[in-house]
DNA sequence: CCTAGTAGTGTCTGCAACTGACACTACGGA
DNA sequence: TCCGTAGTGTCAGTTGCAGACACTACTAGG
């Protein structure tokens, strides 16, 4: 292997969450994380795609964290709970990564062409995970409602674990769950036509 | 040459809307699309803050949908079959804009950079729809649960309507939610059918 | 120890998405 | 009839990104 190419990558993320720290993103040139880098433009964006991904390099590990804990679920386990344990699963990660995550959702919360980034990557961790179940057997159709539901328990979970400090991230998980089970399982009147 | 605004407004949609059909949405230029509408690149981004908007604009009718379904369901019907009914209620008009909208997505889907913007848009819907179920006095929590969860079955259904023409978009979300009491609030036994 | 291949980089060049500043023109109302 | 306003054109500038090509550090193979 030549030269390596990871270090410079290194160093183009840590620079540019300090440069989007200290000054904010828009206010950033890529040029200039390039420079703090000590290397060109031109290589940074041989690095990333563009100047919104450096900050989202940590979400393959969450596709991983995913993938795993999923597939370390036995495959009799019916969908929805399989997607329960899956969840609990990564909670332990994300609460282990708080502190670097946090200040990357304060960063990405500021700065809308963020927010659309981060809306589109978790479209697409639903879609993997749709995928996933599928490979379990599941019908297209249900596997994308049960991969978006649990999504959205743990995406809700995460924001008011966020903004709710020194709480722990399982406690909203489970208050979620138990939420949901509860507004949607109860026997409320709604006359389906 | 013109006065109104709103009239160059509606050229430059319908020359955008054509541009991207004819050729794709990254080979067209906002020059391009100003020149067809006969205005200026200046005043396309007057008009509309940057290339990709001009395709939402039909977003805040969807917006309006949402507000008005939910305003018109009684205050004292509980929070999930509330939304249950709000999202009926919208059916019609997504029915009745089918045409439309199903061109529309087409590009959506075949962009990356539009796919991005179409998710951020669902994900300020999703957090308008939470603002109006707070209004109605529910928990941020619940509120958010619900909101996120709701539309989920609905993103579903429409997807699951795209993908099969002919189809009745009242039937697919009927599917989902009834999918979803049998996978949420049954008991964690057994794999549905 | 030398040589050849390869991954990573710098440089140069160019396009296209936006943006600020300023001058102009149609219009509706006083 | 004149004036204020909203919409527009023009011009010049910044920045995100990409192709082409030459160069350099490193590694493997002889």
């Amino acid at each position: 292997m030549p030269r390596s190419g990871q270090e410079a990558r290194e160093r183009l993320a840590r620079a540019a969450l300090e440069l989007f720290l200290e000054r904010g993103f828009d206010a950033v040139t890529a040029a200039e994380i390039a420079a703090r880098a000590g290397v060109t433009e031109r290589t940074y964006f041989r690095h990333f795609p563009d100047k919104r991904e450096v900050l989202f390099d940590g979400e393959r590990r969450l596709t991983e964290w995913v993938t795993e804990a999923l597939a370390s679920v036995p495959a009799d386990v019916p969908l929805w709970p399989a997607m329960r344990r899956t969840v609990d699963l990564i909670v332990a990660p994300l609460e282990a990564n708080r502190p670097d995550s946090d200040r990357l959702a304060a960063i990405v919360k500021a700065t809308p062409a963020l927010r659309e980034r981060a809306a589109s990557k978790e479209a697409r961790l639903v879609s993997i995970i749709t995928g996933l179940l599928v490979g379990r057997g599941a019908s297209t159709d249900e596997a994308a409602l049960v991969a978006r539901t649990a999504w959205g328990v743990l995406a809700q979970a995460i924001e008011a674990w966020r903004a709710a400090p020194g709480t722990s991230l399982q406690v909203h998980v489970d208050r979620g769950f138990t939420l949901l089970t509860g507004l949607v399982g109860g026997a409320q009147g709604d006359p389906p036509r």
